[in-house]
Order: structure tokens, then C-alpha cells, then sequence
DNA sequence: TAGATTGTTAATCGATTAACAATC
DNA sequence: TAGATTGTTAATCGATTAACAATC
């Protein structure tokens, strides 16, 4: 880490030392603040102040700012921040620097949908396989990728070192496939379907919940 | 406010009143333990307890009590919470107990995974119109119901009283169609495009963003 | 009864924000 | 220089949690 030393100053920062977990709250902030700088890098926007930040994303300005300056000094003053440098300190920041390798599981209309979009291709998340349990489905293309028999599960989470496990399946396919999972190695699994996955405490389960985000919306926007 | 009093009970609740906005946190995670209650009836549980319900939603079990008990006593001592009484008033409690009716814009793989599932219409959510841009996709059936021209939106917002719009278009798609959306009247916007779009104070737009998750998720694991 | 789980308190911790000097 | 925006402080507010009596 090491501040921007004039002479002896004695380590002014209450920053997060290099070998600190950042807080839950932290870390889910900086991560939205790296989706919107990613898109914003997209469309060619070299800079942007908090107050955009907070636009975008919801928090507020000062937090932001607060957040970021916990790590060092990324912007500018009267300018904003660049949005490539805030990109890779916030990347660096998060580990996330590197290529990790996705397994997605179901060949229909959501996992066709997500194997074509960029989404997760944008923040360094490759997605490496694809599994369907529908012969009529095996060998067929996803994309680049043919799909292939989850018998082959553990075979190719080990050959190419998958860590996440995206389920784009029908609810009651979900839970068998999760202790598919469990028992390959597999350390977080990110579930579209709607079923309630039980897992050992190792593996973490992230439930994407669009109707959850839309009955908040609706709320405050009914109150 | 107002301690515990025995005899004439002058309302001892620090609860929020009625008429009160909830904070955001609070909707938040009532918006969770909803999702979480709606899939446990369906697979036939009677009860749950806290304990249980922080398992699902990585929420503290004091906590959860804690909200809960803000509105009401709903838990049995010992048994915990029943499940579809306990659905009905946090419907109650987030106003969310009627049908609200949603249009989807983008008829390819990601909008046509959205009509066919089911995770709307648990939480009272009704697709009602399907619209594209591609005039070769006009008048195909997504599910039960014809795919529209954008230039119908005015129109189908008004007849249909729609308040949200879901956009599974592409993102170069997304900012033109935000604007229809306003000049339109709709007021929420859950954007599952990749795109930063610019829309009044008046209507809040809810990016659902995967990848980010996923970061936040592997931060974790990575540390 | 014994066991389980709620409802609630009290104490702590972290998040949030307004304000403003620093400085680009 | 004037305007804009960061970095940072200090004060407040709400979230979180452990603990435990109440009670099913």
C-alpha cells in the first residue's frame, strides 16, 4: 500500500490494511460502482465525478467518495475521477483482477440467453461449459459451446478450474444439480431458478430475485 | 418512546405507524423474506422459523425477529412463524397485496425465459404486454400473448394501467425505449441491459446486474 | 414438563450525511 | 482567477447482535 509519504508521517489512515476483509457494505458498494464504470468506459466517458456515481447508482456522493478515498487518492479535484484508473484500483481492490471460469447450467431461453450476453464477460467472468440434462440438447451449440452431459460434471470442474456455478434450470432440477455441485467443488452457486438451495456452509448461494427488486421498487413508489 | 406499561396500554410499540415509510433496509429485507416465504408454501412447509429464514436469506435471526416483531406478533413461541399468514402481512406491510400489471420489452431468448416463468406472477406481478422492435417478431406469440409495436406503448400503458416496464432488450435499445417510457407515464423501470440510462427523478430505474453479484460474491471467497 | 423459539432489551458498531477546506 | 469537485471531519442515525425472559 505504502501513502504518499512526505518525511516521517505516521500512517494518518484509518484505511482497511492490505490484509483486511472489506466490510459486507463496502464491497457490494465498490462492485456496483464497477458495473457502472465499466458501462460508462463502454461509451467512451473518460471521467466521472461522484455525483454521477450517485446518479447511477443510487448512493450517495459523499459515500462515494468516502469509500474510495478509504484506498487512496483516486480523483481529481474540480475534475472527477478517471474512469479506466478507478476501474483497475477498484478491480485491484476487489481481487477480481483476473479470469475466472463460469460453468452455466440449462440450454434453454435464459441459459441461450446468458451464454450470448457480455455480461459477465465484461468483469472477467468466462463462461467455460455449459450442462443440460435433455439428450435431445447434448452436442447442440450454446454459442461457442456445446453442451454437454452433467456426468461430466467433475471431469471438467477440475480440468478447467470452475469456482461458479450459474443455474439457468426449472426449479426442481435445481437442488440435485446443487449437491452435484457441492460434491465437485464447486464454492458458489449463483441460482436463477426459484428453488430454496440447501448447501453446506462452505458454498455460498447467491438467489438472483428480480420480483424481490421490483416489490421494493414498488413500494416506495406506491408510498 | 413510550416504555412498557402494564394496564391501560397506551399503544407500547415503537412500531411504525401506519402512515410511516418504511426505511430502506427494512423494505429491503421484508421484500426477501417474502421471496423466501412464497417459494417455502409452495413446497408445502407450514412454518418457519427465524433460524430457518436467516439460512435462505444470510440475514441475522435477531434481526429478522426484529422487523418482524416492529408490525405485529406473528410467530408462535416454539414453533415460529406460520407461513402463509405470515405472507399475507408482509404483503400488508409493503401494499404489495394486489395484481400490478407489467410490460415486457424484448421478445428474443432473455424476454421470452422472463413470460415463461413464474417469478411475477408469484408476487402478483401480470405481464400483460409483450412488445419488439423487430418487425419481423410482430404478432408471434410470446406465451399467451401477441408480440406489439412499440409505437402501441402510449396506448397499452394507458388501457392496461401499467406501472413497470422490464426491458430484455439490447442496450443500444434501452435509452430510446426509457424515454418512450416516460413520455408514456411509466414510473419504474427494471432494466436488464447493460445500458446507464437517463430518466427524470420522478422514475427509478433498477439495473439488475448479475456480474456484479457475482463480484461481490467472489470477494468474499477470494479472501 | 422439557425443549424450542419468539419478542425485546441494551449495548455496540458501522453507515450515512452535511459541511467545508483543499486544490485541480 | 473562478468554478467545480475531491478528501475529510465530526456528528447523527440506524443496523446489528448477544443475551435472555417469556411462552408455546
Amino acid at each position: 500500500m505504502s501513502d504518499v509519504t512526505f518525511r516521517a508521517e505516521p500512517a494518518p489512515e484509518p484505511a482497511p490494511s492490505p490484509g483486511e476483509r472489506l466490510s459486507l457494505g463496502v464491497a457490494a458498494r465498490l462492485s456496483r460502482y464497477l458495473q457502472v464504470l465499466t458501462q460508462a468506459r463502454k461509451m467512451g466517458k473518460e471521467t466521472i465525478s461522484s455525483q454521477e456515481l450517485s446518479d447511477y447508482t443510487h448512493v450517495n456522493s459523499t459515500q462515494i467518495r468516502r469509500d474510495l478515498s478509504g484506498f487512496g487518492k483516486f480523483g481529481k479535484r474540480g475534475v472527477g475521477y478517471n474512469v479506466d484508473s478507478l476501474v483497475s484500483q477498484i478491480r485491484k481492490i476487489l481481487r477480481t483482477s483476473g479470469q475466472h471460469n463460469i460453468a452455466l447450467f440449462g440450454a434453454g431461453h435464459l441459459g441461450t440467453a446468458i451464454a450470448s450476453s457480455d455480461i459477465f464477460a465484461d468483469h472477467g467472468f468466462r463462461i467455460v461449459a455449459v450442462f443440460d440434462t435433455d439428450p435431445a440438447k447434448l452436442g447442440a451449440q450454446v454459442g461457442p459451446l456445446p453442451v454437454r452431459d452433467v456426468d461430466d460434471l467433475g471431469k471438467v470442474v477440475e480440468e478447467e478450474d470452475i469456482v461458479v456455478a450459474v443455474l439457468a434450470v426449472p426449479s426442481q432440477a435445481a437442488q440435485p444439480l446443487a449437491d452435484a455441485l457441492v460434491d465437485a467443488g464447486v464454492k458458489i452457486i449463483f441460482n436463477y431458478s426459484e428453488a430454496l438451495l440447501q448447501v453446506p456452509p462452505e458454498v455460498t448461494v447467491h438467489t438472483s430475485s428480480p420480483a424481490v427488486d421490483l416489490l421494493y421498487a414498488l413500494y416506495f413508489y406506491l408510498t
